[in-house]
DNA sequence: GTTCCTGCAAAAGCTTTGCAGAAGA
DNA sequence: TCTTCTGCAAAGCTTTTGCAGGAAC
């Protein structure tokens, strides 16, 4: 656990959610790992230590989240919602690989267009795909 | 229709795909209309013309087009996937009002980072979400 | 004591698959 | 003629919903 129980619990409460059990060890997965799994994935993490822990409690934990504005959706592959606990303007990147996906930093006050001009912009995303170094390398190695 | 069938025809085959009706009316669907359909708004459009048009051709058909590069695929939302017969470089904007995908060009030159040096970059995809000019002209009409 | 949350099971959507008959090359 | 495609039905997945019991405040 990165923070303590009292530290999510008051995150949640302010955002008017009821600090349960199972959402403060939602919440403390995503930050913590800092990673972009998917809700079944959260699940299969969780389950170790809380065998009883639902799906259901699981998909409504992460929209009340994002309804909350606590969480952020990634829609890169059209079959599977990932999560992701960072708020901080950025692009995401998936290895067709190995299905990683990686966070990279990009200034988005670049990207700037004039077919938009009096549209309300509420969400910008940027998602790359191809192959990361790390598979890169292996496939070197394999060769 | 935009072209004629044999203009299609000949797209279909050089891609070694067989051009039957239904691939031809996909295409040309795609093609006239220039906008970014799901797989269902493709089938009711055609059914109208073609009433024994089954589901699984269209998602055959789909998949089809997407592996032979003729179509790409876009992922704003997660449950729904959309086509578009348009492979330039440009971003997408989705109205959370009316629900319109809207193109807009942008320089993807722009978009480097060090992040990802080492990186093969296969596919760069950029989307927006927001409310468009047309809405926000007819919230204030209507206030 | 209320209100909200959890977890089970069932339902809902979208997409894929298997297969027999039909159409394209 | 041979290969590939179509269309029906069934199956597969992820996500949502209804509801009774339980936990939070």
């Amino acid at each position: 656990m990165k923070n303590s129980t009292s530290y999510y619990a008051k995150i949640l409460s302010e955002k008017g959610l009821k600090a349960s059990h199972q959402r403060i060890m939602v919440l403390d997965y995503l930050d913590s790992h800092r990673c972009h799994p998917t809700a079944d994935m959260i699940l299969s993490a969780l389950k170790q230590d809380m065998p009883t822990l639902s799906k259901s409690t699981v998909y409504k934990t992460l929209n009340a989240f994002v309804d909350a504005n606590l969480l952020r959706e990634i829609t890169i592959e059209d079959n599977e919602i990932r999560y992701e606990y960072n708020l901080m303007d950025h692009g995401h990147f998936k290895c067709e690989s190995c299905g990683q996906v990686y966070d990279f930093t990009i200034d988005f006050g670049l990207l700037k267009t004039k077919d938009l001009d009096g549209f309300q912009i509420n969400d910008r995303n940027i998602y790359f795909k191809g192959v990361c170094k790390s598979c890169l390398d292996n496939e070197q190695n394999n060769v």
